[in-house]
DNA sequence: TACTCACATACTCTTTGCCT
DNA sequence: AGGCAAAGAGTATGTGAGTA
């Protein structure tokens, strides 16, 4: 899907790429023709086209990361799928100096990778960098200005947060409820929200429960492998409404 | 060249929704 | 509750096409 975009480059637009993609020209192999662009990407576009080859050829989503409008950010995920880090977090639920993390869970389609607070945390600050994309949900505005603040690293990762792209395919309602109406069950995690997730940790930590700690990484593992299933569905739904 | 029209993009501000 | 990116709404600006 990368080689046929080309709403990347400055002043081209989602719509003007519809144009480019009906006057048959498809791919950046494409020779533009008569085609008129607007001054500001006739400027642009022969050098975005061509560090957009370089970057393909680099196995670098970084900089389509940075340059594709986050609605169109779905596009990565094919070319990219074997640098693909499913990612999500667990907090002991408060925001600010006495906010932590407790749990992380990382997936990549083969194996599920889980740090905890206290045994292993820190090991995520390098095993992250084994991966070039990351997918959320929401991770935009939460899990990953968290990680960065909390543990101190910068992750300048390409990123697909799935709540925009699963919102503008129409599905609403947080994470559980995507789920629910793409058909992904929950199975006896049913009950389990993030909140419930907080309490968990509390009781572990109060009271040596190992049980509440199983608890918390089952549904926090959960949460990012169900996240696959996920973005292949709003993947595969986003390339059928694309001509 | 001068003008208008339609449309796309760019910019600004406000609102929304989500996470634990 | 706190934080924040993105959507949405509204407006401004720029472009290309058409016309005379």
């Amino acid at each position: 899907m990368l080689k046929h975009t080309f709403c990347h480059i400055p002043g081209v637009g989602t719509k003007t790429e519809k144009r480019l993609w009906n006057s048959g020209i498809l791919d950046w192999n494409s020779p533009l023709g008569s085609f008129k662009l607007r001054k500001k990407a006739e400027g642009t576009f022969q050098s975005t086209i061509e560090e957009s080859r370089r970057s393909f050829e680099l196995r670098d989503p970084g900089y389509f990361g940075s340059t594709l409008p986050p609605k169109e950010s779905w596009r990565l995920f094919s070319d990219f799928r074997d640098d693909v880090a499913y990612i999500d977090i667990e907090t002991n639920g408060y925001v600010g100096p006495h906010g932590y993390i407790t749990a992380i869970s990382l997936y990549d389609g083969k194996r599920v990778r889980y740090y905890i607070k206290g045994e292993n945390l820190d090991d995520f600050k390098e095993d992250i960098f084994d991966y070039k994309l990351l997918v959320t949900y929401n991770g935009k505005c939460f899990d990953i200005p968290f990680i960065e603040s909390h543990m101190g690293i910068k992750l300048p990762h390409a990123h697909i947060d799935l709540r925009y792209t699963l919102r503008d395919l129409g599905f609403k309602g947080g994470l559980k409820g995507c789920e629910k109406l793409i058909g992904i069950d929950r199975g006896e995690l049913k009950g389990v929200d993030g909140y419930f997730a907080v309490l968990l940790w509390r009781d572990y930590r109060r009271n040596k429960n190992p049980k509440a700690l199983e608890t918390l990484l089952a549904y926090n593992i959960q949460d990012v492998v169900n996240l696959e299933p996920l973005m292949i569905k709003a993947h595969n739904l986003k390339l059928m409404l694309t001509p």
